[in-house]
DNA sequence: CAGTGGTCTAGACCACCCT
DNA sequence: GGGTGGTCTAGACCACTGA
């Protein structure tokens, strides 16, 4: 009689949280709705605040709630869907897209890991542009784009009146390549302090990492790696929009 | 002067512990190692063990731990590409693609979700293919196939000797349509329990969700609903294999 | 069985936001 | 200043693995 008989299958308490407060999000709050504080919380289900947070991080990285130190937690709109390589292939900044601003330029050596996929030396310097992406007001990615100088042999004197101006010169060189193709992989990563800083999150928030090669007159012209907030993005690819499949329920039919 | 003046940038502990122990990985320790017990390292850092836990969970979800419960922590090996439609458009299951394999199949009502992306209505019975992928001998994704019985009306009595093979006569049937389109959206999720163990992790493990919409006879003819395990894959689109980057330094040059 | 990682507790203090 | 979430501690017990 010691023994507790509930729960037959010994599910760690901070996953049945995890669903009791998933369904109480579906039926009982609306979004941008307060939540009560974490010890109230966790008061309420007699559990430690520690178990609670586990739940609500589990929440959080599903896109379900947003949090904010100092303000407190808020059920989270649904993801939005961003664009990735909406048709087909094009240079980055082309065509009207306006999603992307430039913030700065500099030449730098870049990390070992980008030198070896742009298949240039260690220790060569190469344009590094730095952009961010806005989407319905909130920044949704920040991008740094490796750009070799013989991609870009024909970029004039360094006269450009601000960074972003540079960037945008590197960006508009690049275009004057005919592009032969791209190559793109999606994953998981944590923010770094620059880039968590960007995003509005906090240092080692999750954030899909997508990476990209351009090639053009038979070797790679450009390499891009932006990160992605993953708790508001569902990164989307092909035709515009994307699909609306959200936290349905944890079993499925039988 | 009973406040302490190390660590100017008062960064957090785990975090700081998260970039001592990913040098020490990329110096120190080869692939498939086994690191000390977190108790020993907790000791050997000076700090509590769930401290020392926030830091490994940080590496484990970028790819770089692999962690075990009853055996210990691994050095992971870099993340192995994946591809996902590697070549255009293709139903699934099509093409002499062997990576996939079919488990079962039901006739069963979907979740919510799943009946407005098909624009059916709720309540309504679609056949759900169960499928698993391998890849260099281990699981990497679970999927969800869902394919409204209007999408495959020639579909044979269910006369089928298995599970396994009546999937197999649905993809079938489904490959007889003209694919005139797909969509895919890739975003971050949780394991369900029944993914996790077919992926081999506890549930709530990081996961990446892609769904695909498939599109012929002007209307969406099945949904895909594929979930990768974040923390060994990485997605590639496009050509083939994908580009190589890997946790480079925390500080990029200036 | 001993050893590992996984879960959980009950506290404490800190950084941040808003008023 | 008062309230929030973020970090951290020092324990405890559990579930699982492999010898």
């Amino acid at each position: 009689m010691g023994t507790q008989q509930l729960e037959a299958v010994p599910e760690p308490k901070y996953w049945h949280l995890r669903t009791v407060l998933s369904e109480a999000l579906d039926s009982e709050f609306a979004v941008g709705e307060i939540l009560p504080n974490e010890r109230d919380l966790a008061a309420r289900f007699g559990v430690a605040r520690a178990t609670l947070r586990q739940a609500l991080e589990q929440l959080e990285l599903e896109g379900r709630l947003h949090r904010r130190r100092g303000v407190g937690t808020t059920v989270a709109p649904p993801r939005m869907g961003v664009a990735v390589g909406a048709d087909g292939q094009a240079w980055p900044g082309g065509g009207g897209d306006d999603s992307w601003q430039s913030v700065d330029c500099t030449l730098a050596v870049p990390p070992a890991a980008v030198a070896t996929a742009l298949v240039i030396p260690r220790g060569h310097a190469v344009y590094t542009v730095r952009r961010s992406r806005v989407s319905h007001g909130q920044p949704v990615a920040a991008e740094l784009l490796y750009v070799p100088q013989s991609s870009v042999p024909d970029l004039t004197a360094i006269d450009a009146p601000s960074e972003a101006a540079r960037a945008r010169a590197v960006l508009r060189e690049l275009q004057r390549l005919e592009l032969e193709g791209q190559d793109r992989a999606v994953e998981l990563g944590s923010a770094r302090a620059d880039d968590a800083k960007e995003l509005d999150r906090l240092p080692g928030a999750p954030v899909l990492v997508v990476t990209t090669r351009f090639f053009a007159e038979g070797r790679t012209a450009a390499l891009s790696v932006a990160t992605y907030r993953a708790d508001t993005c569902r990164l989307t690819f092909g035709a515009a929009g994307g699909v609306e499949i959200h936290h349905g329920p944890e079993r499925r039919a039988s």
